[in-house]
DNA sequence: CAGACGAATGAATACGATTGCAAAGATATA
DNA sequence: TATATCTTTGCAATCGTATTCATTCGTCTG
């Protein structure tokens, strides 16, 4: 059968017609810091100018071994950490002339609402054949946001040759660098203030039980706990969901002394559990009970939750990753990296500030 | 100077060699629909295997003239409604085996929080900066999230061949495809719903003045206005901002009377509306005041707003969106579709369902 | 003015795959 | 067994660009 007609191309070998130069002047001519003249040059983009010619990055990438593209994979964009993180990350690799091409490792979470499991071992296949996709691309560098990567395919990146930055999330055993806020510091503070502030049954929700920074959270909480010779006094599990940590909310609201403080592993699931605390339980924040959460999103701030909660630098953490893996990129394969940034604990009004 | 040592790439020929085969047909053994033996394929698989071997996609790109890349351009994503469309869209294209080359149009705001501005003749310069950058990666297709785009660009894409589909915008005097709500009937929705629940000084409460979707909900709510002999009480102007919008709260909180209802152009400035009247203003909704918004984003739904509003159904416009686009790739140029989705009016708890 | 040196240019090759073509191999038919 | 038909296979050309190398040009110096 006829395909139908495919426009003509154009190409760098038609602007050298035109221009009645070598194709390799008009290669040079997009090309900075490429050994033309002024006036050659000139003729080239004129030429360029009336076909309309862009030069093709693809066939270029195959010369160069650069596509100026960075794999991103990110879990979910729920949590609104991580629309703002993306945003980010794109903006900032946009201004060193990288771009994303962007992989969602989790399905659309199913209608039914079940509790994302995000780490299994049948996710962590799913991943690993994700990363391959990425791969195939032949991307200059990866960015994982809040995912773990398989040691294997770890080593397959590096025989690649292709950074790996783990954004959000850490890895000990491996040998992947990462950016995180200092996780453990902001548990600690939150236990801290809990006690200065003279909280007695202090709770805990948690996020992904296989997630770093969920853990690094809840030892640093336990650590300063421990610190002020405060007993846990409750504990429950929210898997990084809102659903589920509604879920956890109602078990904590029935317990009987409430706990009068409860630390959550974030901010998405903060909002889950105070909507419950309040339009389900009738309790109210922080005279009943006070919330803390972690993350410091724009919705913490606004009005409706008032949220004191622990604050991502955002910022200096896509800062961060884009300036170390334009460094890995360009140095060829370096040390491994773990920066932990700090964040300040930011005080609102969903946490009681004085003995009650 | 002395390049670092860069890792040597395998390519089919290093596969064809150890598995004792041509250079071909490794290339077959990875192309669908190629004439290879099993005997042969199997071969090639296994030594592909051993020296973990992956077709470099760019490469084949450059031959068969597909990319297999999508460019997607993305205003902001502040407002909730786009990371999830954003998700969905990379989900099913993903599905198709496409994937999702991301660019955002506007710099992260400035920290200011001035009113964004996302369609004057600037921004409209810097869309086609970068959509020219879409085009240089050789994309399939483009889709453009809440952006529109000059004449000229949309037929330079035309003459490149590459299809673009406007997502949630329309353009009604160039010939591009556009899949949106049908936000006309949904502002009638709104009209005819307030005149019926006997509010009778209804306020609006616009989004970016230049689009498309906040034109056509405004004219389907002045219509059924008109139809209900109801007269505008109040027009104010939220630019689709945050902030922005919670100054024309204040503007409005200060009238006297206050508007029995407001129709607010989308959920993410409802939100900000919502905060000023009752954190700053200390008026109850919807006792003091009705207020119905266009969305619907998880959040709306969430009892800190359980916010009456539009749905704008994001499953079934992303569906439309990528087999609109994948068709136009597949058939080359065709005809300019508009498709315009109807959307349920959700009634909760932030307008008053009966005569006051 | 001759010679030298650096800059500018074009021809040719390479990047890693796909694919048309023709030859070879396998299978079926008479 | 010989011939016709269909499958496999390898060769070689190709995609659009960057880049090496040799050559030419221009300029400057002695």
């Amino acid at each position: 059968m006829p395909r139908d007609r495919v426009r003509e191309r154009i190409t760098s070998l038609d602007v050298a017609r035109r221009a009645g130069v070598s194709q390799s002047a008009v290669s040079r001519t997009f090309t900075p810091d490429s050994s033309v003249s002024a006036k050659t040059a000139e003729k080239v983009r004129q030429a360029a100018a009336e076909l309309s010619y862009r030069p093709n990055i693809l066939a270029r990438s195959l010369i160069t071994g650069k596509s100026h593209i960075i794999g991103v994979l990110v879990s979910y964009l729920d949590n609104f950490f991580y629309p703002d993180a993306l945003e980010k990350l794109s903006n900032t690799l946009q201004s060193h002339g990288y771009h994303v091409l962007i992989f969602m490792a989790a399905q659309t979470k199913n209608s039914a609402g079940e509790v994302r499991q995000s780490d299994n071992s049948d996710d962590a296949a799913a991943i690993d054949k994700i990363v391959g996709e990425i791969l195939d691309y032949q991307v200059d560098g990866i960015i994982l946001a809040s995912i773990s990567l398989s040691s294997t395919l770890a080593a397959q990146c590096q025989a690649a040759g292709v950074p790996v930055i783990l954004f959000n999330r850490s890895q000990s055993g491996d040998y992947i660098s990462s950016v995180t806020s200092d996780n453990f510091a902001g548990g600690i503070k939150v236990g801290e203030y809990l006690a200065q502030t003279g909280h007695k049954r202090p709770a805990y929700i948690a996020g992904l039980a296989t997630a770093s920074t969920q853990r690094d959270r809840e030892a640093g909480f336990m650590t300063a706990l421990a610190a002020a010779k405060l007993p846990l006094y409750w504990r429950g599990e929210g898997h990084a969901d809102y659903d589920a940590a509604a879920r956890a909310a109602r078990i904590m609201a029935a317990l009987d002394p409430l706990p009068d403080a409860v630390f959550i592993a974030n901010d998405h699931m903060t909002f889950a559990v105070m909507d419950v605390l309040r339009y389900e339980c009738g309790l109210s924040v922080p005279d009943d009970i006070s919330v803390i959460g972690y993350d410091d999103v724009l919705v913490s701030s606004w009005p409706v939750y008032n949220l004191t909660t622990v604050r991502q630098p955002a910022d200096e953490m896509v800062a961060e990753t884009v300036s170390l893996l334009l460094k890995q990129i360009d140095e060829g394969q370096s040390d491994v990296v773990r920066k932990a940034i700090d964040g300040p604990l930011i005080l609102r009004g969903s946490c009681r500030t004085q003995q009650a």
